[in-house]
Parts: structure tokens; C-alpha cells; sequence
DNA sequence: TTGAAAGCGCTAACAT
DNA sequence: ATGTTAGCGCTTTCAA
């Protein structure tokens, strides 16, 4: 019964077996197609497909030709559903496009691929509810480690996802009313070295200019901004301090307040890259000089003499990554935090001391 | 005095439920599982967890109640096996730091999410082995469609898979010996109008650093480079012509060797964004001023006044995942070549006389 | 309205 | 060294 009636003869050329290559549209050929092409088992095909042992060199070589005419491909979604891993991890970020996460999902990617994994990428856009959506539907796939950049701030969905088995790290901002391990760059102490080198420059009144506090890294700049200018015995007028999205309306408009006042700021922090960008494109066509330092490093940003508080984005998502596969080679430590340093870069705008005046 | 297999209570309150919710770590409930739970047929909760119709209300709330308590999600994994598609896009380019890349794939995303589709990234890191074997990992997970941005110039080892049923969209460079749907943008035309830009701000010694020719827009550029020198009578010494890696390194040295010439270039081209970063850094720190045109706008680089031949890489994105998603549609048109048109956005550098002496 | 049975293509566990 | 059988968890088909 299960021999095929075209398995008889052999093909013997190259140009034989392109002519022979038999492929059905949309309908690919199984292992069970190149086991009656072959003449051999099910079974010596899964072998000779994975390289396992105890098959002899002339039945590899036919199965081998088999595989060639037919132009099988091996079904990972079947192999995957008998085996129960899926050699692939999620990340939900917020912006593929946004300098700052491209480098972090790469780093992410170079991390799984170590382990022989794939990478499916998610943009929440900041929205809380495709945050989740994106999550469970990488979850529905199966993936086997979640790595999630949250938009939110309740995670408590994933709880089921976890206990499954769901390798998950957060990475950037912590996890909300969810016990995980969390990899962070140290916001509160970046910003607040950074406002404190304004300071010691000089300035007393400085402006904060921040994303949304709902967001854990915008929130905890602003804390540092406040630590530095209390520590410094400094006054903060809440006129100079300005949360909110980051639009360039929005940011513009702030900075434009905050110049325009009677007693103007005298220098500003830019509390992430959206906003730094937007900040040095209005301070460019101001006529006193104002100081600037900026939350993130970006590319050209050392060419306009942007003195900035530089994480590593790379590194936490490296960090991220090599937990979550920890966590997947069985390891089970209780979930911790891991808290990433920044680093002042001066470059000459940091540096400008008040305008007199 | 735990919940009983039996089901005969069933719970009242919220709290009640998730006191009984019951998971195995690593060994989720089934739909199997759930119709044991519900005390019905596995069927039915196929019907409730695909919102099919034919469910009495009263049944499907019973169903319901089972799903939350096992903490059930659906294994798209099987569903995928046996429906034939994934809902699912492979996307192959060259770095996904790279911050050109970064929006083309969120562009890529966007279509795909309008289509119920996740993407999976990979990065070839410009290494034709690595892109084959990406490309053929996403084949083998069954990827509904694969957008390409080639490392390598031979693509016919796609052609089983395309025949097989996987639509395939090459974007940014075309593919090498096979037919298929490319976008690109015009890399020829871009060039030839930045340097015909330079020509006609003076310049008679124009330098051109690139990319590797074998990278396809990099040759298009080159081409583009001699065609306006050509088409100005312009003789092109070939020291002025540097293609080559994008190492820093490589290209510092190449602008440094054409600015110390007797007879130095008065202008440079650059063939790419990451040229460009290394061009404008060594051009900062040149006496005599250098005219510069680079390809690929940059964030920050309005700031910096740098003359750019822009391309539109979301655009480029979306062109792609769109005729994909028509393929996927059963659209069956010939393999075609789409050409996205760039701006020149002068600046300033490149309005910068040539030197005099 | 509901459910039982038959696969999807593969691998694990046993035969031979 | 090679083959057979029984699922993985879901959807499809068809019967009740």
C-alpha cells in the first residue's frame, strides 16, 4: 500500500531532478510525501531531516534526493506542537521606529539567536489595551519568553501566561502589580545628575520638560529633576515644570512658556529623545543662549554639542534577554531588579552658564 | 479542602473563582480540558472560543466560566497546523538598529496588524548565509508571506517556497535571479540629483563615498555619481571615488585622503546614512569648508544644516506589506518593480561654494 | 444546538 | 538500521 508508483525509477542528473521537481501550489509536500518518494519509513525521514544517528549513508542520500525533487521544507508549526517549544520569544515595545528601541530589540534578537530563537517584535504605540493584546496573542503563539517594554500599569493579565510556563522579563519600566524581573536604566539617578550639572554651573532656574508621568521612566526623571533642585536648596516654580506627551506642539509650546515668563528659565532638561529633539529645535531660534541636557543619547546629537544623560539601550535589552534565557534553561531565582547606570556625556550645551539679564 | 475534578459546585464570586483556578506549570489546559470542565463537547468550546454561531447563551456563559477558571488560551500553534495559515509575516532586513530599518518595519507592522497579522523581524547583518537561513527558518514556521530586503545577490533558493505558496515582496533592493515583486527607491535618480545639486553650486572636484557595490543601492548611486558628472562634461578621477565598508574608520580615512589630494574635492557625497554620520564628524574638524550632500535623511540633521537626497522609509514599508497582503488576497498580477521617488531637502552644506585655492 | 471522529505534519516511544 | 503507532491541540466534517 504504501509504495509509490513513481518511486522505481531514480533520478540521474542534476537537470533530471530539476525536471522532475514536483510541487503542488499551496500545498506543500510532507515527511510522509518524501518517505514514499524515497521508498523508506516515516520515521528514517524525521532522521535524516534532524541529523539524528542510525541511518545508513545510501538511505540519507536517497532521502536526501527525495527531499531535493520534492523541495520539502520540514513544518515547524507541526514539530512545535509536538514538542511544546517554539524556539521563539516575544517583545512588546512601544515603538519600533524610535531610535532608542530599534537598537534594544536588536540586541534582544542577537541574544535569542545565541540560543537558536526568533524574535517577534510588537509596537504598543503606548496604548495599554494593544500592550495586552499584543502580549496574549505572542502568548497564543506560544512563544516562550515575553519580553514587554509596558504601555500599562497592571499586569496582572500575564499571571495565567507565567504560571503556564511563559519566561517573561520587563525591560525599561517595571512591572505593574506583577512580581517579575525588571531591567532598568536608572531614571531617577540620570535625571538628577543631570539637573544637579546645570546647577553646578550656575543655573537656579530650570525648566523640566517630560513625557507622561503615567509612564514610569518620565515620572521617575521628574523625581530626579526635584531631588537635585532640593538638594540644592533650590525653589521649584511648578510654571517650570511640564509633563505631558511628547507632540512638538505640546513641547514646543512649553518651552515657549517657560521662555517667555518674567523671569525666565535659564536652562531646561529634556526628560527623553522625543523631546530633546523638539527642545533643540525651538531653542534654535531663541536669541538668548539656554542650556539644555537631555534624558538619551542620539546619533548627530555629539555634533550639535548636546550634553545628554546616555543610557545604553543595547545592554538592556542584552540584560533583558539573557534573564529571560536564564530563566529558560531552568534557573528559578525569586524575580529581581536590575537597575543599569547612565552616563554624563558634556558636550558644550550643558556647559553654557546663565544669560546675564 | 480543594476544588473536586467533578465539577458539581460551581463558583459564585470573582474571589471564588480565582481561589479554584487551577494550573499546571508548563502543561496548559486544552480546549479538551475546558469541555471536561463545562461538562461539554469539545466542539462546543471550539464554537465559544471561536465566537462561531449555534451556542445556546446558557452553554457558552457555562463554557466561559470553565476558560476563566483553567486560565485557558487558545495553542494557535495547533490551530495554525490544522487551518494552513499562520497569520504570520517574516520580515529579512539588515539591522534593526540601523535607525532606516527602524521605521520601515513599524511601517510593515502597521500593515500587517490591519491584516490580523504579527511580524517576526530578523537582521542578515548584510551576510547573504545569514539571510538565506533567516528567510528559510521563517519558511519553515510557515510564514503566510515574507518581505526580503537582500544581503546576498542569488535568490533562487526562495523559489520552492514561492511556489509553494509563500508570497514574497523583495523592498529596498531588488532580488538576484528571480522574479518577484521588489520596491525600491530611486537610488540612480537621488544620487545623480544631489551631485547634479553640487555641480550647480560650482563644484568641479566632487567625491563619492559609499557603500559596498554589491550592495545593490550602493552601485545605483555610484551610477548615479558618474551620470551627472558625465552629464556635466565633468572628468571623474577615480581617487575621488571611494566604495567601500561603512566602518568609520574606512571612511574617515577616505575623506581625509581626498581633502589632503593636491588637488583636493571640494564636495562630498555621501552614499548612505551611516557615511554621512562619519563625513559630517570628520568634516567638523576640517579648516576649509567641504560642501556635503548625503543620502537618507537623519533625525537631527535639519539642525546640523546637512543637504539630503531623502527617501521615504516608512513608505517603502508600507508599499511592501501592501502588495504582499494583496498576494495573500489571491491578487495573482506578473511580478512588478516599484519605484518611490526622492527629495532633495537643501540645507546649507550643500549650497556651500567650492573652496577657492 | 451539539458532539464524535478524522485528520493537520510532526516527534516520542516502542517495535522489528 | 528502520518502521509502526500514538498522540501534540486544534478545526473540519458529518451525524445526532
Amino acid at each position: 500500500m504504501q509504495t509509490d508508483p513513481a518511486s522505481t525509477e531514480e533520478p540521474r542528473t542534476v537537470a533530471d531532478i530539476a525536471r522532475r521537481t514536483e510541487h503542488r501550489y499551496g500545498n506543500r509536500p510532507t515527511m510522509k510525501d518524501v518517505a514514499a518518494r524515497a521508498g523508506v519509513g516515516l520515521k528514517t525521514v524525521s532522521r535524516v531531516v534532524n541529523s539524528e544517528p542510525g541511518v545508513t549513508p545510501d538511505t540519507e542520500r536517497r532521502v536526501q534526493e527525495a527531499i531535493e525533487i520534492l523541495g520539502f521544507r520540514r513544518n515547524d508549526s507541526a514539530r512545535v506542537l509536538r514538542k511544546g517549544r517554539t524556539a521563539t520569544v516575544g517583545l512588546v515595545l512601544e515603538d519600533l521606529a524610535d531610535p532608542f528601541y530599534g537598537p534594544l530589540s536588536r540586541a534582544v534578537e542577537e541574544v535569542a539567536r545565541a540560543h537558536g530563537a526568533l524574535l517577534i517584535n510588537g509596537s504598543s504605540a503606548e496604548d495599554p489595551d494593544r500592550e495586552q493584546e499584543l502580549a496574549l496573542a505572542l502568548c497564543a503563539r506560544r512563544v516562550d519568553g515575553l519580553i514587554v517594554i509596558p504601555a500599562g500599569d497592571d499586569h496582572r493579565y500575564l499571571e495565567p501566561e507565567i504560571r503556564a510556563g511563559v519566561a517573561t522579563v520587563f525591560v525599561d519600566r517595571p512591572a505593574g502589580r506583577l512580581d517579575v524581573d525588571a531591567v532598568l536604566s536608572d531614571s531617577f539617578g540620570g535625571a538628577r545628575d543631570g539637573v544637579a550639572h546645570l546647577i553646578a554651573h550656575g543655573h537656579r532656574r530650570i525648566g523640566f520638560i517630560g513625557d507622561r508621568p503615567r509612564i514610569h521612566t518620565a515620572s521617575e526623571r521628574l523625581r530626579g529633576y526635584r531631588s537635585a533642585m532640593e538638594d540644592a536648596g533650590l525653589p521649584v516654580d511648578e510654571s517650570w515644570v511640564s509633563p505631558g506627551s511628547t507632540e512638538p506642539e505640546r513641547v514646543a509650546a512649553a518651552v515657549r512658556g517657560m521662555l517667555a515668563a518674567a523671569e525666565p528659565v535659564t536652562a531646561l532638561f529634556a526628560g527623553n529623545n522625543r523631546v530633546m529633539v523638539t527642545v533643540v529645535r525651538a531653542l534654535a531660534g531663541h536669541p538668548r543662549p539656554v542650556a539644555l541636557v537631555g534624558f538619551d543619547d542620539m546619533e548627530l546629537a555629539d555634533l550639535l554639542g548636546i550634553t545628554v544623560i546616555a543610557q545604553d539601550a543595547a545592554a538592556l535589552g542584552r540584560t533583558a534577554a539573557e534573564r529571560l534565557f536564564r530563566r529558560l534553561d531552568g534557573v528559578e531565582d525569586a524575580p529581581e531588579r536590575v537597575v543599569l547606570g547612565t552616563t554624563l556625556l558634556a558636550r558644550g550645551s550643558g556647559e553654557i552658564p546663565p544669560a546675564t539679564g
